[in-house]
DNA sequence: TTATTATAAGACAAAAGACTCTTAATTGTT
DNA sequence: AACAATTAAGAGTCTTTTGTCTTATAATAA
């Protein structure tokens, strides 16, 4: 798998708050439901998330959790970095430590030019562009049925 | 990391045998000497390859392992399927089973083009190529000096 | 045939990732 | 004040990946 098993129920979660954009909060439980993804883990997701103010929290009734700023102003790439962490588009594909323009592996530039491709897509790309897009064509983001854009 | 590390130490490996092409079997013993991997783990990974037959092993004295082809029609995209997977850059970003042109995720179109740039570098890069550049620019296989072509 | 040099294969252990469960802490409602 | 709803936090489990160790099996050479 290129992206985690964590990173990508983050992505979900992301994209569905993004879809629900009225400020209010909404519970995790929710979430796991709609989305198929277990409570308490996609809670362990939106703690990290929330611990890198990409996301804000709200404990008791019509508590939850919300996107910290609007969904056009969050591209995957800080959803990725977040929950992967920000080495994984800079790693060297041989396991170099230090692998850089200074001191190479034989893959370093074909590889640093493939990362930047990665990253360029993710960087370019909006909650809500994704958001538009499933509503319009009616693209699911769970594997079966349960979910409905809102 | 986007590559496992049995896949890492595969490439490292790969390269190794192709920058030795005479016809003779390396004994693995010599390959995680040099390279400095875990001789019973390179041995794992070399039986996949093996099993792949991307190379040949041979037992008893002067026996080891080669390539079973020429480094120049080896490409990488062989030895990361070989060891990842053959669905690694196939996956869809959102985890969802059977997402493709038919039942896309909102992401599908992006993320395609995006796997389709690591292949296509993958694809189009060859071991001895590689080879050729390291001996060419010294540039180091390994993390610390251990490591001089020959 | 025996000793030596190798890979093959499988059991085992440790670490990391994925997931579950329980108990706090916080907030709103009655 | 008591209760219900909700996230926070941490311990604990299961699985996969990573890595080690031991025992077979094959080949060569003497």
């Amino acid at each position: 798998m290129l992206l985690s098993k964590s990173c990508v129920y983050g992505l979900r979660a992301a994209l569905f708050l993004a879809s629900n954009q009225d400020g209010n909060y909404t519970s995790i439980r929710e979430m796991s439901d709609r989305l198929d993804i277990s409570f308490h883990f996609l809670t362990k997701i939106l703690q990290q998330l929330t611990a890198e103010n990409l996301m804000e929290s709200y404990k008791g009734p019509n508590g939850g959790v919300r996107l910290s700023k609007p969904g056009d102003d969050v591209t995957l790439i800080e959803i990725v970095e977040a929950i992967d962490g920000p080495d994984l588009l800079t790693e060297c594909a041989l396991g170099l430590p230090g692998c850089g323009t200074a001191k190479p592996c034989p893959l370093h530039d074909k590889w640093a030019d493939t990362r930047d491709g990665i990253r360029k897509m993710l960087e370019g790309t909006t909650l809500v562009e994704l958001v538009k897009k499933g509503k319009a064509q009616n693209l699911r983001i769970t594997a079966e049925g349960g979910f409905e854009w809102t």
